[in-house]
DNA sequence: GTGGTCTAGACCACT
DNA sequence: GTGGTCTAGACCACG
């Protein structure tokens, strides 16, 4: 489990947690009934609360990607692959089209919002 | 002023001000030395608290793109509209980049990507 | 606000505020739009820590009772009374059959369960 | 023994083990001295662990419905079996009294209520 | 060993 | 003032 957690970042400790997670589901990097780490180990591994782990994995869990059994640990959910691949989706086009609202709100035209879009597709 | 403010919105009041003003100034609906409505006047309109519009108009003075004069009032600064148009293309350019980063990590294709975009530009 | 937390119950005490809670809302105890205490205000009333209160608020949110507004307090959500409803409606029936069940495993008759029943309705 | 357990229940496996074991002694399908599985034959067929069957085996006996004998096996009690079912009875009737509260609390008339009584007899 | 809950207190962001 | 997050450590129930 490869993890990083960025303190003096704006966004929550937990969140980043379920976001990464999130997306080694969604890479298949975790199958179906993969255990994830334990509360524990992981708030050891990163210098986190328990607490804090305990967060992310119920945030996990009320999305419906894992299933946490009681005195067992918890496990990556199975189906739902499809469903974790829509919500990606949305994601992403929820940021296009946020960054196509502010270009208009900013006076940038289609123009130059476009070859920004071909800059940055070059770049990454 | 047309201002509006979504209370139930996840961003922050002062935040949609600041964003809203922005925008104002880059379109030039507010050319320079243009007087902004009084902190009071502002709060009261919209009912929101008083220090909420300061620390908007403090996070624009901050930003350079207006001056607040003891006594007298807020004024759009006469600086470098280039600038605030800069900053502009820097924030679309990061939503685009996150977009583009996310699909990557969701494990969604560049061709996927490309059609997002397309339709993304066509709905707005 | 008279709620009534139990140490010692089985029930964990953030579910015992939930459960409360959600049954003034459905009783219109408390209105659209009331505000719930604060979480640091109800903490303090009920001898409890603070995250145990903001636990049950973030569920009754993630059931959508209620709104949450950063700074300003937790409001019952307007909408939804028939939601609520419903979803009492649930329980109950949830528990009924339950109880049949188990009379059934337990090898009670019938005329036996009907006249508990008859019984239980009379002492509530 | 046709035991079953259900691994993702909210029900303790232990209780689910007490629960089935009890019904086969009210039902007779278990008579006075019959003799329980072993705890490890019956972890070894139904796939977890000793400890959790003994559990379930230490809780019969602590209710008085079956003895453990050192080196010998476990028992199902001589005690009277009225015994069992009162309990069983007390069981059911917590459940109804429970319904009827949670009805009364949810704003539920006397008439719904007993129409979804009529309506879970009717299914069960 | 595992997860589930709770505490008491801290710091931050928003109004 | 409000809520949002995090900590470090405790106790319990389940396996």
């Amino acid at each position: 489990m490869k993890l990083i957690v960025n303190n003096s970042s704006m966004v929550p400790i937990y969140e980043q947690l379920v976001d990464q997670i999130k997306t080694m589901i969604v890479r298949k990097e975790l199958g179906p009934d993969a255990m994830l780490p334990s509360v524990r180990a992981l708030s050891g591994e990163l210098k986190i609360s328990a607490l804090t782990v305990k967060k992310a994995y119920d945030a996990l869990e009320a999305a419906g990607l894992v299933v946490t059994v009681h005195g067992k640990g918890t496990f990556v959910a199975m189906a739902n692959q499809n469903l974790i691949r829509e919500e990606q989706c949305r994601e992403v086009e929820a940021l296009l089209a946020q960054a196509v609202q502010r270009a208009g709100a900013g006076g940038i035209t289609r123009e130059e919002l476009e070859e920004m879009w071909r800059l940055v597709l070059e770049e990454n």
